[in-house]
DNA sequence: AGTCTTCTTCTACAAATGTAGATATACGAA
DNA sequence: TTCGTATATCTACATTTGTAGAAGAAGACT
């Protein structure tokens, strides 16, 4: 089930579905080309391999052009990837990237009132032997 | 400078390279049978290529087999390694990683004191204007 | 209707990755 | 000192990934 792992260019493609929701090739095509020079076929050639992978869906034609959009979710790819990021990273503990993120991430005070409560909970939740 | 990307086993071996500070091929061998079945000429194959890539070195010979040690460090790795996940997979907005993290990290009450006390600096240094 | 474009589809290909076999060779034991 | 075995080296190969060219076809413009 949609277990395929995704590549990087596949998830950059990926990452402008999810912003648009849908979108054409050649749409993608262009939000690609405006951080790096490829070729379209290049870039409908990860479209197509996507598809394979059924982590997109047709949905309509626009002229000749397809459009797409995301089959799986942030999550369904995210978490996953997040799994296997930090078994092969950080050796399945999770705690440093933790402490590096809450250390370097740009958080605003809304940021950190809404972090500051998930902590309040985690706290509250503990067992009294940890 | 050792900008090179490690693949998952790559990944695997330095793991195991880390832990144990230094180690020779057939003790790593040994070490990724406990997890998965390979032939010693794929571990290797593995350890190769990290020496290629400038992320061991030899550092003594044992009987016939040669030891190695990381010449990266965790943090020379997990850096930008994080970096490239999160604008992958969170197209560079590490937050949701963060919330996900601290939401379902194992953590115990001296994980929880620590991760107060660094939401607590970030507190006290955010500008008025955030 | 004819032509120009723009897309699609197919094919290709080098590099990286995971995996392993074959062959040579140096240690260590007898 | 010889021999068996554990290691090293080298070669190989399928798959995935990033990248693109060629050829055909469907819309759009005149």
């Amino acid at each position: 089930m949609s277990d395929e792992e995704l590549s990087a260019f596949e998830l950059e493609v990926l990452q402008h579905l999810w912003h648009l929701e849908q979108a054409s090739t050649p749409e993608l095509h262009r939000r690609v080309c405006n951080v790096r020079d490829v070729k379209y076929s290049t870039v409908r050639t990860i479209v197509d391999r996507l598809e394979r992978k059924q982590a997109i869906e047709r949905i309509a034609q626009q002229g000749r052009a397809q459009v797409f959009r995301p089959l799986l979710s942030k999550a369904e790819v995210s978490l996953p990837m997040t799994r296997k990021f930090v078994d092969r990273v950080f050796a399945g503990d999770s705690r440093p990237l933790l402490s590096h993120l809450l250390d370097s991430a740009t958080l605003d005070s809304r940021d950190i009132a809404y972090l500051e409560s998930v902590i309040a909970r985690r706290k509250s939740e503990l067992d009294d032997n940890d």
